[in-house]
DNA sequence: CTTGTTAATTGATACACTATTGATATATTG
DNA sequence: CAATATATCAATAGTGTATCAATTAACAAG
């Protein structure tokens, strides 16, 4: 018998709803704060209105969201009470006592040709023949963690700039690039940090013997698809594993 | 429905709602996840919808199937079967070129006094004053490529020894020490690896300057929660970054 | 500075419409 | 009873638009 492995989708609403409640998680969206109006979102989202109220319902039945008719939707992150159930997993740097406030410094952002610069052993990855390759330093709680390239698609009529980006780029894509992350896959190694890592960056770790001959770091891959899976976004960190750690969990 | 297996034996909606129990369980057919139309499905299965349809009343009779009309059909695992060891579980090691049967080869299992041995910046675990610690080499397709401590509670009346360890650590988990793992956290960085590390072991490994001179691997300390939410095993994995990588996937 | 009114914004509700999907019923063949 | 095949019903998903109700911001009056 030949095996029915064929398996769909989940709703629309429910992909937007565990999308939110990831970056509510994430501390992506800060508790207290207020979402974009709901037309707003839903034009951001190419979604109708209806639809995206039906993933903030689901919101706020997971205690992740209270809304004001007249105000706004308020994000609501409860203690580790209820999370258990809303969290099933997730994937992170973090320092190594645990945690830390994530930010970013972009270094630069350039448009470049895929086939000269696009790193030869990634992946296949949008239908442009260009591409942006934004180059940052991520920290945690200030202290520098990792330096990081990623790749998103450039078609002619996409633009980014260095003002663009904030600290979460997921936002960036959601409300300017219009698309969103529903799936991430990380392969986590170990390699040598990159010739353009900066120097300041570099020196500032300590002087331990374990890496700073050889200056070898942790190193994830991670391969990000948007709603519609195609793969929307490929991206190379290396973070110091004296400052910080990859973390997974599944419950 | 012509096919070689079905020669005589069960009606074919059992043999159906058998098959997809056993995916589910595997962990093929992943919780929460949403089967194909049931039109689309029985095309693919060659089956008519009505016999299908008694396939999936079989699977929601035991509690694997959530069907909500006009929605879809979608796999609800129970508590009780969950368990994280799966060839499709996300967190895993596999080969830099991907995937890779993992085998492992047990080199000790001690019961040893925590207080004394018992990693110090480990986490608190079990009840009993002893810890069993297993030591062993794990292996992709038969190509050496980690090596793990791991260390589960040491109670006065439980006993392990290399020879129950032939098979997957959670089967023997499951069946002999009444628990299963229903959840993970892995933290994932760069280390030495350790002064026990069998000599022929690290020789195998190729010559490369990357890591031949400090030994520095790829290192994962898992800590596995069991269906009470106990910390049941703590584990420690030295893996080689020129054979494997870490990989973790969501959706 | 406070107060009250007004206008703009925002969430809530309702409806129309299309497409998909599970549920039900029935007829037919072994 | 098992299985196929077909038609039809009912619920959900999603888009789109209009309207109501609560809140907020702006502003003029005192």
């Amino acid at each position: 018998m030949k095996t029915a492995l064929s398996k769909n989708r989940l709703p629309l609403h429910v992909e937007i709803s565990e999308m939110l409640a990831r970056e509510i998680q994430a501390g992506i969206l800060a508790d207290g704060s207020r979402l974009a109006s709901e037309r707003l979102m839903a034009d951001e989202l190419g979604v109708a209105v209806g639809t995206l109220r039906k993933a903030l319902l689901e919101l706020t039945q997971k205690g992740l969201l209270e809304r004001v008719q007249g105000s706004g939707n308020y994000v609501r992150k409860p203690k580790q009470s209820q999370n258990i159930d809303t969290i099933y997993s997730f994937f992170r740097l973090e320092l190594l006592k645990g945690g830390g406030l994530p930010t970013a410094q972009v270094l630069s952002v350039e448009r470049l040709n895929k086939a000269e610069y696009f790193p030869a052993l990634g992946p296949q990855f949008g239908t442009a023949a260009d591409g942006f390759r934004i180059r940052r330093l991520r920290r945690l709680n200030s202290i520098n963690s990792a330096i990081e390239e990623i790749w998103i698609d450039a078609p002619k009529n996409r633009n980014v700039s260095v003002e663009d980006l904030s600290d979460s780029l997921y936002l960036f894509y959601r409300e300017n690039l219009k698309f969103w992350i529903t799936g991430v896959e990380d392969q986590v190694s170990v390699n040598k940090i990159p010739d353009w890592t900066p120097i300041t960056f570099a020196q500032k770790t300590s002087a331990s013997s374990l890496n700073n001959e050889h200056k070898i770091w942790g190193y994830i891959e991670r391969k990000s698809y948007d709603q519609t899976n195609m793969l929307a976004e490929y991206s190379l960190t290396w973070f110091n594993p004296e400052v910080a750690r990859y973390v997974a969990r599944i419950k």
